[in-house]
DNA sequence: AAGGTGACAGGGT
DNA sequence: TACCCTGCCACCT
């Protein structure tokens, strides 16, 4: 029998999981950004890690301000998975963040949990 | 088949 | 404050 089931965090393996980290990371603000934990723990699915492996894979769909992810710290630990190491820095300074020895200045005041957007 | 490797995080020291 | 250790979970040797 196929049909296995959904609420489990089997269900990572589903396209449908790929779709729900790329629409959640299009929802953070221009000039702001976010964490793996945040966009996990906002999914309740997987772990911070999957968040990270599945933006892995976002290169293949079409823009997602994946550069607006950074890891708890506030570092561009992703960095090396654009075209060029230094792609993503430059992304986060034209929306106006301060990139300094790849880790966001400011990150407290800059960082955005997926749970605000209730806030509007 | 088993162990190593990550775009991570949180708690302990 | 900073470093270390452990849990996490799918993918790749």
């Amino acid at each position: 029998m196929p049909t296995k089931k959904p609420e489990t965090n089997k269900d990572l393996k589903s396209d449908h999981y790929f779709q729900k980290v790329y629409d959640v990371t299009c929802l953070i603000p221009y000039g702001r950004v976010s964490t793996y934990g945040a966009i996990a723990d906002f999914l309740g699915l997987g772990s911070a890690r999957m968040v990270g492996w599945a933006l892995n894979h976002s290169h293949t769909q079409a823009h997602i301000p994946a550069h607006r992810v950074v890891n708890r710290k506030g570092e561009l630990s992703g960095r090396l998975h654009f075209a060029t190491p230094t792609l993503m820095e430059e992304k986060l300074a034209l929306e106006g963040i301060e990139v300094v020895e790849n880790k966001v200045k400011n990150m407290d005041n800059l960082f955005w949990h997926p749970r605000e957007i209730e806030e509007y």
